[in-house]
DNA sequence: CATTAATTCTAACTAACGTTAGACAACAAA
DNA sequence: TTTGTTGTCTAACGTTAGTTAGAATTAATG
């Protein structure tokens, strides 16, 4: 019974420690200096075994890459969705800046990998990892459009453009977070005051 | 005369040539992605013409990482030096920040090589690039601490914090710059807009 | 137990990698 | 013209890359 079912499981399980192993070694060395008997090795297998599974290693990154955005537009989603008829505009934006930066730094190598090396991949998969990717950007959009029709936001700020520093702002903090020297949670909270606040004083 | 000149510069132009070309495909395409034969092609060469002014890829690609943050450096620095004595500070940072953005954005493939491929070098080579990185990174401390000092500044702002956030939100820009769409001008003015006031109103 | 289906492994292929040694070319000095 | 220096080229080296075909193994079915 749980046989079977484990059975037809089977399959499936070697095909996400696959994308794990992929995903992480993605996330520490980049897209092109990882190997197929890199990935292999760290899923305990041979290289050869994995074509069982994947057809490529660019069906494999791509996979990873579009897992990676998923996780974050649905953690994201999930805040908005909940937040959106009885928080404040400014409470439930930056719930959301948490949401995102706590997910890239602590929930998975999928969504840190799919940060690093979005822009090393051969062309082809970039393009198709571009559409999931404008999926999210455009939750982002409906967030802070929310925010405008409030009144909230002030008015001469370019949205499009405060999405991309957003946005970029927060996936760059991957190039030095460091755990020990403060939680993902503190680093969200202050980055969402700076961003909402400003630097300078009045 | 200036034959002699220009007999004694001949090996320093083609060290230049290929340093060029070299930050150029980095910049595109990362740095395990780059073949000393793509970079020597760049160059108009032989891959094997390459080690008679380089003793490897990784003493090209330090000499390429050093040379970019260099370039940024001294531009900024210029502005601060310039400006430190008769200007507001937001004047004085928000022209620093368009000194970052343009020449990340415009004026040189060597600052934009690296930071993309910063986090991909071998270790050995990255430890050595962080030296003069961290000059950088002091650099802005500075700036923003002459700011505090004038009181301008935020109270509750960690401003170790706000640099990390500045310079990356700054790098970030790359991944989805293109120029058709908005002057590198025009986007350092909404972007240290944004930085230092916040996007909420009031 | 025999058979079939689902996985994994072995062993190889071709292509490309960074690097090196030594022949060759270009040019200045003599 | 000969010589010496500087720079480039050719050709190869050993290694590793992504990928494939087919044998070997494992587990489920009859």
């Amino acid at each position: 019974m749980s046989d079977t079912l484990a059975k037809k499981d089977r399959a499936a399980e070697t095909r996400t420690r696959i994308l794990d192993a992929a995903a992480s070694l993605f996330r520490d060395k980049g897209y092109a200096a990882v190997s197929l008997r890199g990935i292999a090795d760290a899923a305990d297998m041979k290289a050869g075994s994995v074509y069982y599974h994947f057809k490529s290693k660019e069906e494999i990154v791509l996979e990873v890459l579009n897992l990676g955005i998923e996780r974050v537009h649905k953690t994201v989603k999930a805040v908005f969705d909940t937040g959106k008829g009885n928080q404040e505009n400014a409470a439930l934006i930056t719930d959301a800046i948490c949401a995102h930066l706590e997910t890239l730094l602590e929930h998975t190598d999928y969504t840190s990998a799919n940060v690093r090396i979005h822009g090393q991949v051969p062309e082809a998969i970039r393009s198709e990892a571009l559409v999931v990717r404008r999926r999210y950007e455009a939750l982002w959009d409906d967030i802070l459009a929310h925010g405008k029709a409030a009144g909230d936001i002030r008015q001469d700020v370019d949205l499009k453009m405060f999405r991309l520093m957003l946005i970029g702002s927060l996936n760059a903090t991957l190039e030095w977070f460091d755990p020990e020297k403060g939680s993902a949670r503190d680093i969200s909270r202050a980055y969402a005051a700076i961003l909402l606040n400003g630097l300078m004083d009045k």
